[in-house]
DNA sequence: TCGCTCCGTTCGAAATTTCGAACCAAGGTT
DNA sequence: AACCTTGGTTCGAAATTTCGAACGGAGCGA
């Protein structure tokens, strides 16, 4: 197997600090990935020279992510079928419930949102798209862990105690194996405030044409707005959703 | 000002050409980029590592984008209060005349598209948001570019003869430049067949606080749909759209 | 089966990059 | 004004990477 090119690693550990903070000073970046100042500087002016961070004039001068990344990211995007079809899923289901719906994938230990399509409440549409979040705590997550064979959810859970998001998430890993037998009896998981206290949600599995979870489908809506009647109406809706998606990625429901 | 880091220059040069083919090869990228073969197994080793590129087995191995690139584009698009503005107006716009309504920027010589909204037919959102087009050949770049001061259309324009789409696009720079002194005066541009022959577009400037021209908004629809009182009402439409964002990006409308 | 081409990988000398030391400018405090 | 800290930049020896040569495997055609 080839090496590494260290020099690559480093540039792609600075984008990624952007992904949680939007600028950064030359002594941010240095700071947080250790590295000495001149390294830093030199990376931060090769990806400037290429655009994929823009520097922001001032004392000390600071950087932010370019267009470079936007076209990446929509090439990304734009060759997933699944993205393509669930941003309609998800609108057709948003506009039945008004609430917030979400399409979410798993990657190791985490869902990434791929897809959000916000009520008619003011409209802050892409904010949580690309978001990561650890999916023992979210009900997009824990439909995808339940999807996972025994041996791959084994290595998801290797690393002992879950950190957690609030204090009603699920930190202890043979709880949250009882809890996705669970999401495996109802096809449904739900979020009670574990990925945000304010928060209730309900998600079920998005399959593909081999029958297996490749990405799960939300619904949520601020604790105000929960109710248990709600609850199961918005779970059809979820539900339906996530079937019509799954249809769409060729899935074939069979009698069982 | 320190030394590019060429290492990292090579490995953007090589998720850029995922940008045109959706799988490539390690040779495939050696040829494109005219770099050692060893050279390019090193890189796609280290961009694979992190998920940037994603191998598919087969003989030869092939290589695809991968999910980081779609969280650092999100990352982008969620900060910048235009994309998240643009999504509602070109949502509007669109459900107000039924076809694709688009919002892009200028980036050098080219248009970029940041939002795209389709009509009610079979929706394929996505598609085209991150595409890159000649500005001159699409009424959106024209919309751009006629915004631009006498300096900075002098600097775009540099290059002598441009290169056109389809046999309707503007190639001539002086020709260009008459056509732009209209769609100034008109404050609408309009794309026939220049970048497509299929279709028709029309394009108006969206401004920010300072008045600068930042983006375009265009509609555009087929030929076949396209009729000379349908592009009346669709001007209109497209001029107020614009003028929803523009506000919303802090321009106020004075007096001329 | 054999021969050939292509592909993935390994290894180390030559080529290139890294990063500490040094310099200068800007900003803030006394 | 003087001093100190921070930030941006330069330069070259030491550290690291590049990439040609070589190897072995896979696939294909005769």
């Amino acid at each position: 197997m080839p090496r590494v090119v260290p020099a690559v690693i480093r540039a792609l550990d600075i984008l990624e600090l952007f992904l949680d903070r939007s600028q950064l000073s030359a002594r941010d970046v240095a700071e947080r990935l250790a590295l000495p100042r001149t390294t830093v500087h030199e990376l931060l002016v090769t990806l400037v020279a290429r655009s994929y961070l823009i520097s922001v004039p001032g004392q000390p001068v600071e950087y932010r992510l370019g267009l470079p990344l936007f076209q990446l990211g929509s090439a990304f995007a734009g060759r997933l079928d699944l993205v393509r079809e669930a941003q309609s899923v998800a609108r057709d289901v948003a506009a039945a419930c008004n609430e917030a719906v979400h399409v979410a994938v798993l990657d190791g230990a985490d869902v990434v949102y791929l897809v959000k399509v916000d009520s008619t409440h003011p409209v802050r549409m892409v904010s949580g798209v690309g978001l990561r979040l650890p999916a023992h705590c979210t009900a997009v997550g824990k439909v995808l862990l339940a999807g996972l064979d025994r041996p791959a959810l084994n290595a998801v859970l290797a690393g002992g105690a879950l950190a957690g998001m609030t204090a009603d998430s699920i930190t202890d890993p043979d709880r949250l194996r009882e809890h996705l037998e669970r999401v495996r009896a109802e096809g449904v998981a739900v979020d009670n405030g574990e990925s945000d206290t304010a928060m209730r949600c309900v998600a079920a599995a998005v399959r593909d044409h081999s029958g297996a979870t490749v990405a799960a489908m939300s619904l949520s809506a601020p604790i105000i707005r929960w109710t248990p009647a709600g609850h199961e109406e918005w779970a059809g809706l979820v539900r339906e959703g996530a079937a019509t998606l799954s249809a769409r990625m060729g899935f074939v429901a069979t009698p069982r």
